[in-house]
DNA sequence: TCCCGAAAACTAATATAATTAGTCTTGAAA
DNA sequence: TTTCAAGACTAATTATATTAGTTTTCGGGA
């Protein structure tokens, strides 16, 4: 299966570079740093990655797939009360974003239409969100319903990441609250 | 007042880089390219610039100005009832970002710290349109509830520039939905 | 056991960028 | 007319992504 002395492999890369990122930022990350840190040389790198940006792009992915994997973690902590589940996942998802800040504002600002991660990665996820929705808002008013979820919990995020909520306030409990009247809107 | 030939000065330059910016998107502005299109060789442009991340602090600056300048006119055509105020500023912000997506985006998502806008800045519009919100909230609640309208308006729109809202229905009327079932969550 | 091919590493080289150092030019003011 | 400072220029430095071409060594077949 593996030639030679292999120092490396693609997951291997994939993770150390997530890594990286999330404690030195995107910016700092170079591809010489990267291999550095793997213990080979920079262009060793292209035999596992087709270029910086198809790593990034990986990178982003993996990071919505650990994103999905709070999901899971926080539905089976909640009871089948539907506000109740929207209120647990919004709440995982702050969580991740503020345990990986980093990462999640490379997954959620990718500029390059080249880093965009498949919609339909994502749209399983929503649709299930979805589902839950529908208990609150109804069947007739789902989508836009979820659409406004998502903007709010992650226009919060945003928000808060980029220092732009700095005047005081317990900010877990005003998202909270946040939250809760936009759900009452929608009953 | 101008010595020799000039070519340029600041203003001209961060005007001509973020128009640059707004057609090309700031991944490809490179010093160079901007001092090409201003006609002269981009050592020459520090003369008037610090460096590359000044020049885009200054023109997330200027897009601000820019943004709250689409603020004063919404607020200009809106009646005196405070729901029809907050509709016509967040109708406003949006159309900004769909006009400008590119430097938009920037302001909103700037990385480095060096490049964030001073929060005073920010804090005098913020001010104005909690005496909106307050009418609709209440007193006790102005804070989160403004708090919760910033974070839904930027996040409906970053999640439409991310092409992550692609499952059909008018995104317009929707965002008007969202924010109509918003406010009505704090009545 | 030996050899050989392919995977995965390496070195060298190229192109683009930001930035610094040092020099030249010229218009305005003395 | 002389001077000087602002603003331009060229040359050089450092980083970085990427490509080309070369070397190494293991595992499987002769």
């Amino acid at each position: 299966m593996s030639p030679y002395p292999v120092q490396t492999d693609r997951e291997t890369i994939i993770e150390t570079a997530r890594a990286m990122i999330e404690r030195d930022g995107v910016e700092s990350l170079s591809l010489g740093k990267l291999a550095s840190e793997l213990g080979i040389k920079a262009p060793s790198l292209y035999r596992h990655i087709a270029s910086k940006n198809a790593m990034l792009q990986a990178v982003i992915e993996q990071t919505y797939m650990n994103l999905f994997h709070a999901y899971d973690d926080a539905l089976e902590n909640a009871s089948d009360n539907p506000q109740d589940q929207i209120t647990k996942l919004s709440q995982a998802h702050r969580s991740f974003a503020h345990e990986n800040p980093n990462t999640y504002t490379l997954a959620y600002t990718a500029q390059h239409p080249e880093l965009r991660t498949n919609p339909d990665t994502l749209l399983e996820r929503a649709l299930s969100i979805q589902q839950i929705i529908t208990k609150i808002s109804g069947q007739e008013n789902s989508l836009p319903a979820l659409r406004g979820l998502l903007a709010l919990v992650h226009g919060y995020i945003m928000l808060e990441l980029n220092e732009q909520l700095q005047r005081g306030g317990d900010l877990s409990a005003t998202f909270d609250a946040v939250i809760h009247a936009y759900l009452r809107g929608w009953q």
